[in-house]
DNA sequence: TTCTGTGAATCTCTTCACAGCA
DNA sequence: TGCTGTGAAGAGATTCACAGAA
């Protein structure tokens, strides 16, 4: 998921899967309700449960990051929020600045889950000077001037953009000349970075169309049809232009009758 | 992503991967892009660097579709955007109710991309009774009383669920048992559904928490630590319980100084 | 006996490299 | 000649199934 070149590039150092790393935050969030609840100890089975994942899968994720269970037991669910909180990072402090405070931004910045858990809002920047100095979610929006010494003196090295599209990329070579090595892009374009930066990307019309594609696939299994044949196209097809005219195949049903050959 | 066993459970039906259906969202926008400046052919290598892949992937993507480009010449724009449009479903209409408008929902709302591309919102819900009526994004906030029948009315089949957590499960079932198949949860929790219902989600920490594991190894490797082992662990670490406290290996750089053993 | 930890098998995805069409 | 389409190889992730610790 994150942005193409630039996701672990050189050596992979401690062999712990991209994948496993992806599912270490789901485990944590269900240790730490276990934990609330004062539960000693959870076995593979009710923890993959609670995760949402088979206990094969979790089992070897956990085997990635050493032995924590005891056999005929279970694991001891305080001990391994620490290790894998530990393994994300979670036990130092990481300071983040969120630039574009629209709504997006603002709910953002409201967002509770984000000051618990290492994370900690430094700054939320904006462009608009109508906004500057304006408080929300009790911090003061600074104006996008402020960008790099806001940076620097927070040591912050990792950005949030929730900026339109249009911004996205300035934005983001602007936080990355200033020092930040990890961003999470919540605008809808692709930001090309340096080597070495992290780039994570959250897209609601991505998920959407997504959706959508199993949606019509359940639609037309329902109904009998070929699952890529859409009941009633509402667009028109647009011709082919004369170059590329001919000898198309598709995987057989595709568009008879509204295709021009 | 989609939440455990739900996905895609039964046949396969036309084999076009899941790992290929989520890039079709971004090689579209990118044709979108260069169709808006009337480019009318586009080579696998421009194409792939626009959508932030490489032209390999994209080639043998577009391979599942059907055999669409020109050999020596590239892909007719046009006609691309209208083939990956139909793949996704996006020729029609789906209607997509957001349920829970608080910053988050009242942003989704606004988002321009939503109405756009086949979306349409047919309405936002909200269990707060002093929202009702509201309008948000040019739509009237409606009670969540109403969910069933709104849902019914507008042959919903896409909900979008952005309220706390401890809401989220139970608004799920709602919208579950009044006809929707397709979800897509903003709250921080595993959804169950049914078989033969797609749960997507987007989660802000589970992001947060997966960059700032690269980051902190990426600290790491920079003053030449052992990369799973933090500089200053600010908690301290739960000593085990004595069921679990003997044998634990770890993979080599373990918490020496910090754990007991 | 129970439940973890993990090799081995399987499945999926990515990348390579080149045949073949325009 | 240039670029697509695709088998084949390679890498990665998941699942199986069971040895072995408690």
């Amino acid at each position: 998921m994150a942005t193409g070149r630039t996701h672990r590039p050189a050596t992979r150092s401690r062999g712990i899967p991209e994948a496993t790393v992806a599912r270490l935050p789901l485990y944590l969030r269900a240790l730490t309700a276990l934990s609330e609840r004062s539960v000693p100890t959870v076995s593979s089975e009710e923890l993959a449960t609670a995760a949402g994942v088979n206990s094969a899968k979790l089992r070897k994720d956990f085997s990635y990051l050493g032995s924590y269970g005891t056999r005929g037991v279970g694991y001891d669910v305080e001990y391994l929020v620490y290790q894998i909180s530990r393994e994300l990072g979670l036990t130092q402090d990481w300071p983040v600045v969120i630039v574009g405070i629209g709504n997006l931004g603002a709910a953002l910045a409201n967002y509770g889950g984000f000051a618990s858990r290492g994370f900690r809002v430094a700054a939320l920047i904006d462009a608009d000077p109508a906004m500057a100095g304006k408080p929300v979610a009790g911090l003061p929006v600074r104006h996008t001037d402020e960008l790099e010494s806001i940076i620097t003196d927070n040591g912050v090295s990792i950005g949030v953009i929730a900026t339109p599209a249009g911004a996205a990329q300035q934005v983001c070579d602007r936080l990355v000349a200033a020092g930040v090595t990890s961003i999470l892009n919540f605008a809808p374009t692709v930001l090309s970075v340096p080597e070495g930066v992290d780039v994570r990307k959250v897209d609601l019309s991505i998920e959407l169309q997504i959706l959508a594609f199993h949606e019509q696939r359940k639609a037309g299994e329902e109904s009998g049809q070929t699952a890529t044949t859409p009941a009633q196209p509402r667009t028109g097809a647009p011709a082919r232009t004369a170059a590329a005219a001919v000898g198309r195949k598709g995987p057989e049903g595709d568009v008879p009758a509204v295709m021009p050959a």
